[in-house]
DNA sequence: TTGACATATCTATATATTACGATATATTAG
DNA sequence: CTAATATATCGTAATATATAGATATGTCAA
């Protein structure tokens, strides 16, 4: 038997775990986290996050509506052109603890 | 124009971002972030794991061996049973940020 | 050895995600 | 107005992931 099976066990709610995995889910994309890199270090129009991402631009549009739909950035139009910044506080915590953790570099 | 074209940017190779992403990608299931959140409580069997995050035996395993081939978690038997542990050192720190910044509670 | 239990693996199906082309909308210049 | 540019949306095929059942393996007790 374990030795575990009597300890209390200190367990979030299943609601947070699923809020958790889908923000993990949101993040866990490449091209997301270049995005989300980038809007670090200023705004920018997304023909220019396309370009750095090396993305077309429909699919930057994509991945660009998919971190605003789940409220980590925000966009605001100027003539033709729009710029997406970051909204989210948390993001930067999370994307420090990503570069600290997630990978060896 | 962007105000931003010409600002130096710092961004982290491709190689770092597609190996967080497969990290993340790893902890986007909410049964996965469960068993990590139980095994940072001590070491626990398979079957435990199974019934703590209300999972079949079968599907237990398949998680359980996704976390061990991303060497986050290592497995040891004693007898029939098989005890699972962690053995990321950067995992504790991931699941603290994520408490803090994925979730509202 | 057999039977029971614990874990692991495999397979098929369902579901989700992604990439990308086609098309639509918005804005400005001419 | 039309053409050009920038962004957004939609459809779909390819790929990846998840779920759950069937089966296999490993261990122990009788």
């Amino acid at each position: 038997m374990a030795e575990n099976t009597k300890q209390k066990l200190n367990l979030m709610p299943n609601e947070v775990l699923e809020e958790a995995s889908e923000c993990l889910k949101v993040l866990a994309h490449p091209a997301r986290l270049r995005m989300i890199e980038i809007l670090m270090q200023g705004k920018f129009a997304v023909h220019e996050i396309a370009r750095l991402c090396e993305l077309n631009p429909n699919q930057a549009c994509d991945h660009l509506r998919l971190l605003k739909g789940h409220k980590l950035l925000d966009s605001k139009r100027s003539g033709r052109t729009v710029y997406y910044t970051i909204i989210s506080p948390q993001l930067t915590g999370i994307i420090k603890c990503i570069r600290k953790n997630c990978s060896l570099i």
